[in-house]
DNA sequence: TAGGCCATCTGGTCCT
DNA sequence: AGGACCAGATGGCCTA
């Protein structure tokens, strides 16, 4: 039984648009929201001018060496592309983020990583909550069990947190962010209201320091 | 214009 | 020998 997570974490919703898309969407055709994927490749184009400007690409020569090089650079492209697309997958799996905000590569990791922690500590906490609740009712035929949780931003101010917060700058993801969760451990008449502060949501900060009830 | 993010190239290292 | 992986270097694109 897996919690019910809707979250749309402020911090991330507040990403502006342009901020997001930084390339043409008239170049858009891969289905890449941030457009990476749409540049042009650089072995057509940066491929040409580092090869001329850098010493080190000299090795865009003919002779088997220069196959070799060829065939492994193809090798590292492909790599890198099946990187980027673990990293998409992930992405599709974190909360849902505005269309067309797209998480970096660092920011997803460490999102992730924040984002499975949070849920760890959710089942914890309603899985704590559902034995406490059975104790003091002594009724056993009601399942110690989550039913469901359901995540919702919220601005700082609208918890009561103080908070530095300045999300109209890029950096916004360092800024503190609080999203309020209601555990349903059987019934919803039973909602456990719970505060998450994610502050530096997607900071490789200490997780455990950032946790309010 | 500076800084952030990214894709790509490249050579080195390790493994099969 | 050849492939996978890695990190440094480079240049393009974008935003503040």
């Amino acid at each position: 039984m897996y919690p019910k997570v809707i979250c749309v974490p402020d911090a991330l919703r507040r990403f502006s648009p342009t901020l997001r898309n930084r390339v043409n969407e008239a170049d858009d055709t891969s289905g890449d929201s941030r457009g990476q994927l749409t540049r042009k490749p650089a072995t057509v184009t940066r491929g040409d001018v580092s090869s001329v400007k850098n010493p080190k690409h000299r090795c865009e020569q003919s002779g088997q060496r220069g196959r070799r090089r060829m065939k492994a650079n193809d090798r590292e492209r492909h790599r890198m592309h099946n990187l980027n697309s673990a990293l998409d997958a992930l992405r599709s799996i974190l909360p849902a983020l505005p269309e067309d905000a797209k998480l970096t590569k660092i920011e997803t990791l460490r999102f992730a990583r924040n984002y499975i922690w949070a849920l760890t500590e959710t089942l914890r906490m309603a899985d704590q909550h559902a034995h406490t609740q059975d104790y003091l009712a002594s009724d056993v035929s009601s399942p110690a069990s989550v039913l469901s949780a359901e995540w919702d931003s919220a601005s700082p101010s609208e918890c009561g947190y103080g908070t530095n917060a300045d999300f109209g700058h890029r950096n916004s993801l360092t800024a503190v962010n609080e999203m309020s969760c209601r555990i349903f451990p059987g019934n919803e008449s039973s909602a456990i209201p719970v505060t998450f502060c994610f502050k530096s949501l997607c900071a490789d900060n200490d997780l455990t320091s950032m946790w309010h009830f």
